[in-house]
DNA sequence: ACGATGCAGGCATACGATTTCGCCCACGTG
DNA sequence: CACGTGGGCGAAATCGTATGCCTGCATCGT
């Protein structure tokens, strides 16, 4: 052999393989490209092309592969928050799901509120580049964004797709049966004074928002004014509001959460305040985050299916982009139905 | 106009832009790429370019400019566990800063134990197709993957390497005196049986279980039996350890834990078991991830410096990249230092 | 007046793989 | 022996962009 410096080769091409078995390149492509071919190869070359590339290391370059109008096996995902642990199983989720389906998964940031970095997102992940794009969370603030992709080819398809408009086969959770199996458990339980704390931007889990003042009134034929509270964090967010609603006259003896992160807030204000969860408050949250279970006390919840979310939403996303952009059918929308999953922090409320 | 489908057009090349210009493609390709070229081009030709794209709607192939050898501003992330919060956050720092620098980033997963995944992994993210590639977290489960970077020519980042073979360019932070700090606040509060919780996969926090092992012996001569407890997984395992624990016969009056994320598992354990946190038991965690000034109570723990950290990786990742592969100079190995950050699950130990 | 210089831009080619067309040879057949 | 046939393979075009090199023209210097 002739490597003489090994760690120095550059990554052989298919030309080095062609000459080191003294094919043509054309012979290589058609050997390692593994698909059946028109042209017929002979076992004995195909045998000695394929032990070559195994000896050079070859890896084929899938820019060069992509430029010829292949696939690359990229699928790229915009989400809104990282940080949030929601979001992050869910990126996991769909990791796993795309690996499990031969594609890797190109990430970009969409933070807060800004147009210029979110357009130039999209300058590097559409255009071919990815074989499909996956939206996570809801993208009302970057229009520029939605408008970007509309007018390319690549499919797209939504998930928690929250007030965005409705332009892409989306993927969304049943928010309202969520909230209201929530809400059920905690009258059954005999709360009557229930508190909803929302969180995040403005509009980001509105159907939940809703579906809480539509069970309100529902039931009880009202909601209590100031019972609907919005922070503009999590985190935070869900301390803040936890003690404006308790400095109330007449507090709310439970709480359902828009997010487990929320909820999680919430347990901690509880905490300091010294309101005991659940004897003196219940609290419901929402998604079943990882932690959920292991809250104090545990959090009673809604599971969301992240994994048959991501999963169905993969697959979409695959579909689409083997097609060759032919199928057109109209935006679909799929439903998951949650489960409320009753843990330890909600119990009948405190006899007066 | 004369754009009769305009939903239909695959994205305009260059070729197309010239020809509705009446200029070259060369041309074009002077302009739009805004580099300083050697060939000048008049104000008005490059006006007329410019326009003639922008109403074409001209979006760059990425795949086609990467293939002449440029930069695809791709970074390639391995991540251990997406779902892990600490990682989540890491990663969303991650993208930010590589966003900054005018990269995204291409996520790969490398779970459990499981060669074969990891490698087809590698196919994907190496080969020119990333620029640099970034290892966040222990690889030593996947040698076949750390073997396939060697080999291949694109600049490595590790973060977080713990056990793996120091042989990329690596960041880390200083584990042993984020540990060290944790027990000496332990024991500056008059604890002396502090127990140690670890958790994930073997080895991975390898170094904070040995920073608290020579701890201990420095300061109380021996590590008291059966106080290091070590379990599969984070939240229930931490939980599991934590049974253990206080049912000995001289169970510890603090824990420190190995990851804030086991830490939780444990205040949820104590909850459940009745013993107060941090009446009757002290907890300290590690990372300060984001819910952990929420937890009940509010976690002592040791920040690990994500966004230094992951600066930093990204400014060597891309410096690498940009470098024609001449620097070559052997792995360095940069350390961040952690602090302590006091909350309310530590206190004084109960009066016996 | 004539070559030198500078400006503006076109031509051609390279990148690495896929794919379409053919070429050549061996073999079989009439 | 001429001719078809099909197996086995090579040559070359192609994808979209970047760039080195060249050319045509006008101006400038002497």
């Amino acid at each position: 052999m002739s490597d003489d410096q090994s760690a120095k080769r550059p990554v052989p091409t298919m030309r080095d393989i062609a000459a080191a078995a003294d094919v043509s390149q054309s012979t290589v492509s058609r050997v390692l490209s593994g698909v059946p071919t028109a042209v017929p190869i002979a076992p004995e070359t195909r045998q000695r092309v394929l032990r070559t590339a195994r000896e050079l290391g070859y890896r084929p370059n899938p820019l060069a592969r992509g430029l010829r109008g292949a696939s690359t096996n990229l699928i790229g995902a915009v989400v809104r928050d990282f940080s949030d642990p929601f979001y992050a199983g869910a990126i996991e989720a769909l990791v796993v799901e795309s690996m499990a389906h031969g594609y890797n998964v190109v990430l970009g940031h969409a933070p807060g509120r800004s147009g210029e970095v979110a357009s130039s997102l999209t300058t590097v992940l559409e255009t071919r580049h990815t074989d499909a794009v996956v939206l996570l969370g809801d993208m009302q603030e970057h229009p520029q964004l939605l408008a970007d992709l509309r007018d390319s080819i690549v499919p797209v398809v939504a998930l928690w797709p929250g007030t965005s408009p409705r332009e892409f086969p989306s993927v969304d959770a049943d928010d309202r049966a969520g909230i209201r199996a929530g809400l059920e458990h905690l009258v059954s339980l005999g709360h009557t004074r229930i508190a909803f704390v929302n969180a995040e931007l403005p509009n980001e889990y509105r159907a939940r928002e809703d579906a809480y003042l539509e069970f309100m009134r529902e039931r009880f034929g009202a909601v209590p004014p100031g019972y609907a509270e919005r922070s503009p964090s999590a985190l935070a967010g869900g301390d803040a509001a936890l003690r404006r609603l308790m400095d109330r006259a007449d507090p709310p003896t439970a709480v359902a959460a828009s997010t487990d992160v929320v909820a999680v807030g919430v347990l901690h204000a509880a905490y300091s305040l010294g309101v005991r969860v659940p004897d003196r408050l219940s609290v419901v949250g929402f998604d079943d985050i990882l932690i959920a279970a292991h809250t104090v006390p545990a959090l009673t919840t809604v599971r969301m299916p992240i994994s048959e979310i991501v999963g169905y939403a993969v697959t979409q996303a695959v579909r689409l982009a083997r097609e060759p952009a032919g199928g057109e059918r109209p935006p679909d929308l799929e439903i998951f139905a949650p489960d409320l999953i009753v843990r330890d922090s909600t119990a009948p409320p405190a006899q007066e």
